[in-house]
DNA sequence: TTTGTGTTTAGCTAAATAACGAAATATGAG
DNA sequence: CTCATATTTCGTTATTTAGCTAAACACAAA
């Protein structure tokens, strides 16, 4: 849990998972993206790898992450129901609307 | 955004956020309930408040701390929007279930 | 086998974090 | 005012983190 959390604490990491809800990437692909060098971006792919967030399929020469969608909903869940928020065990991919919010 | 992962990145702190959803709560009480220091407790309300998590109510000697249930609600529901989980803007407290899980 | 490309690991630095005890601050009681 | 209580702030230490460059590793192609 500590992990997940830990791994959405940081923006770039957050806007890689985000990247990844689009279609899966190579790491190179992930690290054009953004300003740091491919060492630093391979750290954070680490961290997302540590939590379970992302899934790498080494193929050839490169590496391929994808979001693993259900475990960041399953935890962020769990979170959620140790406050008593939505205690009926919904699953997110199913949520529906019951009000407009704004 | 980012507070607000790194304060829920912490055992420690989510703990609290979990007592305090029961009843708030005075700075000693909380801190009676974990083997640190009043010191060390204290910075760890310090990030909570920081992040907006919890307000302080200054009364007489001492300081109830209670939960901003709602700041964290929107916080995961508008990361959870970033990921197109939950796409409906749905608040938390009035999700109704449609699935049942486990 | 050599070369090139993609990715990670190693080694470093600076900044942030979590913990402590001791000191400071604020308030209510006497 | 003084004392006791509640809480925070200060100063320190050890650990972790995010970033870098350079080196190593893995593999595909020539």
């Amino acid at each position: 849990m500590s992990e997940i959390f830990k791994a959405l604490a940081d923006p770039t990491r957050r806007r890689v998972l985000q990247l990844l809800r689009e279609r899966p990437m190579t790491a190179g692909e992930l690290a054009e993206q953004f300003p740091f060098s491919k060492a630093t971006m391979s750290a954070h792919f680490a961290v997302l790898r540590e939590a379970d967030l992302v899934a790498s399929d080494k193929r050839g020469t490169s590496i391929t992450y994808s979001l693993k969608l259900s475990v960041l909903e399953d935890g962020l869940l769990a979170f959620a129901e140790t406050l008593g928020i939505g205690t009926s065990k919904v699953r997110a991919s199913t949520i529906i609307s019951t009000e407009e919010k704004g």
